[in-house]
DNA sequence: CTGAAAGCGCTTACAG
DNA sequence: CTGAAAGCGCTTACAG
């Protein structure tokens, strides 16, 4: 393994400028740059992070933590988050809790984060008091990306999920829907967290504000994913007369309640409309009216926020790259945070009650 | 920070002794033990990663490399392995690398996986000559899984890609079709890698071994997505008369034509068949028949694999978790290479050709 | 602009 | 079973 040294001696210069020079540090002279990444590159020679870091004291390495990968708005951040992030040389260290508490502990409150990297990105992660005073004890830099309470200092990105509920259920009172249900998370769906409390208020209020009280009837929990639209449906569907329309809290949760609407004999939107959240890959494909969230944006705009207070160089080498006309969300009292607009995608999925 | 001499004062012994003990090595007696682990537990103490790396010469990381985190099969994959890999202490390094030569060639190329992991785990990874090289001269321990070219030494975990197109297309050929289109990644596609070529071939074997000569304006190549399905679909629809079916080389692109198709006003089974290979998530929800791969499976057997040689202690803490009965691909040349089993799924967009 | 030297926080022979 | 000491391969003041 060839080493700093070794380099060193080939071009005649010290360690020192050695590592001043691969780092591109002003203080070498263009000459004795020029030998330096010459002998580095006949060496074929790499840096050794490991040493890098421990004498640096930085990681050079983002930790991102994701409720599950699989599912399209985490896989959707995360790939954008990390493109953004080797653009800038920063490794991106994955934790996929995966549903299970004993891991979302495990990652978040021992000292396994600890030293380990420079920043955090916590995606829709459910935090309790322990955790959060763990991560504030860490003393790093993080963004939180959908997550309900936040850390303190910590700049939050998001959408506003109470108006994307309102937005949902207001395209189906539109519509001339008026037995609208409502299938989302339970309270014990870690990766629902908290964002299934909001949507249901913007589905209740929504309702209320035309008029309709919501009933207790219509409305089901389950589990963010496409089973849990399944049996949220199927459930509905043997509480009494079927509602004319369904707002899921998620895009998955709608191809389920597609799915399940379907297997009871029931056609979309003939007899039931069918809106969600989110603008998933296939909700085209299966001509899934939905509230369209921008995933990849909120990801890219975490990774840039944090590399703030990294130090890092470039203001913005990628212009365009992050969407503008952010709101910066005041209240917060935490710096930069944001809410990011959604949009109402009006696709097959919906249309007025059948008349009866 | 609390550093390792604060717990070896607090706990009356020396360093090297906390470090015995907080690793857990035999060759310490019970009672010191206890006294470092709690003299470790009130400073809350965490080792630094990369003073232990430097020092031990490992760096516990592992990374894996694959074209798009979104897609189904590669996020199904990381999941697993990253489930895998935690449990056992390590850290997993995600690459994706999004299409882009670029990324690809610096992720591989260059010395940047040299001294930052102690193996690889490269999906679906284009791998020209010189990757090859590179991979090589780094002497790490590696796994390709669903890759054509492999790394010399390295064990390959896949399915058989000839055998799966083979399945699909006998489907069709057993319903009663003839003219069966195939829609497949295109040369260009690196994330459809050789995958592609392998499942066309299963197809004009299948078609040849009924007597059918394969059909070149059936044949159209695409990309491996939603949209290279939908693009693929409709050119096929410009080209003449219809295919009574068609084989997609993965669900994704399946789901793209089916979307097409209705958008043509072509009813799914009715006027033409779909297949697909994968089994997607929501290949349920769209009664899409495909030829199921394993691909949780796939990325569990290499993360086992792949601890064999960082030398894991425990065989395997979690019997059951990794399928059994797969084969040897004792061709290969390489320790432990495995081709896990395909199963065809039949749901409702695969039915006999329309009477006309 | 460059170098000598200390130091980052661990682990590992080696000795006992 | 335990400790003293060297060493892992860099970066960073400090001095010039």
């Amino acid at each position: 393994m060839t080493r700093i040294d070794d380099v060193a001696r080939l071009a005649g210069v010290s360690t020192a400028t050695v590592s001043r020079a691969l780092r591109g540090l002003p203080t070498v002279s263009a000459a004795t740059r020029r030998r330096v990444l010459a002998a580095a590159e006949q060496l074929q020679y790499a840096v050794s992070p490991s040493a890098s870091r421990l004498a640096g004291g930085k990681t050079g390495t983002v930790a991102i933590v994701v409720p599950r990968i699989t599912r399209w708005f985490f896989g959707t951040v995360v790939e954008a988050v990390e493109d953004f992030l080797h653009r800038y040389g920063y490794d991106l260290l994955l934790y996929n809790l995966g549903g299970r508490e004993q891991t979302r502990r495990r990652v978040l409150r021992t000292a396994n984060l600890d030293k380990r990297v420079d920043a955090i990105i916590l995606v829709a992660t459910p935090l309790r008091p322990a955790d959060v005073a763990a991560l504030t004890r860490l003393a790093l830099p993080g963004v939180t990306i959908s997550s309900g309470s936040g850390v303190p200092g910590w700049p939050r990105v998001r959408i506003d999920d109470v108006a994307a509920g309102r937005a949902a259920t207001r395209h189906l009172l539109d519509l001339g829907h008026t037995r609208i249900a409502h299938i989302s998370g339970d309270p014990d769906d870690e990766l629902a967290f908290t964002t299934h409390l909001d949507r249901r208020r913007g589905y209740h209020e929504a309702l209320r504000a035309a008029g309709i009280r919501p009933d207790p009837s219509l409305d089901v929990e389950s589990q963010f994913t496409i089973d849990g639209g399944i049996r949220a449906t199927t459930e509905l569907l043997t509480r009494g007369e079927p509602p004319t329309a369904i707002f899921a809290a998620c895009d998955e949760m709608a191809m389920g309640a597609m799915s399940a609407l379907r297997d009871a004999g029931l056609r979309v939107p003939h007899d039931v409309s069918v809106i969600g959240i989110d603008d998933h890959d296939l909700a085209g494909v299966l001509g899934l009216s939905t509230v369209a969230q921008p995933a990849a944006e909120q990801g890219l705009l975490a990774a840039r926020i944090l590399l703030d207070p990294l130090g890092v160089r470039a203001a913005d080498p990628y212009p365009g790259l992050v969407p503008y006309g952010a709101d910066t969300d005041a209240d917060e009292g935490s710096p930069r945070s944001v809410i990011l607009p959604t949009r109402l995608v009006v696709r097959e999925s919906t249309a007025p009650p059948r008349a009866n």
